[in-house]
DNA sequence: GTCGTTATTGATAACGATTTTCATTTTCAA
DNA sequence: TTGAAAATGAAAATCGTTATCAATAACGAC
């Protein structure tokens, strides 16, 4: 069923913070895993509700947030409007990537080439600001804004 | 009056848009050069309505709409529920800087240290995308997420 | 300067994502 | 097994943002 009983890696995590092990959480986790998309809530909670018709879009919410405060789960905004979802280390699931955002359309490419590069400079970054702040860092997010070639035709701006 | 007649070089980037130079357009490109802050479009409307009591909350988010696709303004979004904007190159305002975010008490801090290695690996990349993706690249953002010391602290996760 | 076209504006209503409330159910340690 | 505390879900409430539409203002042509 659904993979329970195997990645039990989350489920130590959640005990070591006390919190507890629910159907919910479990479907919520499984759905992340096996999904490539960025996914709303919204997504989330209709892939949820038809696996167990008892999940409600409030703890679908509620989850999400849990998760992405545990750095389970990144959170986006691609502005339009609602947050999208993303489990943080797929482990056999998607390569770590990053954003390229059309202001114009708000589409989304996805890109992972020249991540090495960025290895090496995000590490040294993180290293500097971690120690500097005194801040944990568990995650980090690189985005590039612009036009895409379709819209920079029907240009108006 | 509040800087009118200076800056005009987005008045010029407007004409050539086809965009009118109005009072509103005015007023929140002056309140944006004055602060140095992240504002949200209610912090904008707050002071243009001071300003001139006439101007609109919708003609605030059109306004800061129009120039974030201009690539005048960045939108971002801290995961507080509302955006927030600022001026892209504010000449003799704020820094380039990118942002520290902590997923628990949401705060943000500005870091502008250690942009020199930044500025090399942000252009290569940035070269390289444009290229691959056709895509014209106007501006780019760095975010790092974690817990500051404060919330590491009081922890339950 | 006047005029007319057309973009822009603002009040209000509508929208929709997210959060709050609270009574009920479930988890899990004792 | 049991009970305290955490988690849940349905519904209502919130609140940021967008759409509507009649009134207004900008600015090129004259």
């Amino acid at each position: 069923m659904r993979g329970r009983g195997r990645g039990a890696w989350w489920q130590e995590r959640f005990q070591n913070a006390g919190a507890r092990i629910t159907a919910p959480r479990e479907v919520v986790l499984d759905i992340l895993h096996e999904t490539e998309e960025h996914m709303s809530a919204a997504d989330v909670y209709v892939k949820a509700h038809a696996i167990n018709p008892s999940i409600g879009l409030t703890t679908v919410y509620r989850t999400l947030d849990m998760l992405t405060q545990m750095g389970i789960v990144q959170k986006f905004d691609f502005g339009d409007g609602k947050a999208r979802f993303e489990l943080v280390n797929n482990p056999g699931g998607k390569k770590h990537h990053h954003h390229l955002i059309c202001l114009k359309c708000k589409a989304i490419i996805d890109y992972t080439e020249f991540i090495d590069e960025e290895v090496e400079f995000i590490e040294k970054t993180q290293r500097k600001l971690s120690k500097k702040y005194d801040f944990t860092i568990t995650d980090h997010a690189i985005s590039f804004f612009g036009q895409c070639a379709k819209c920079r035709e029907g240009v108006s701006f």
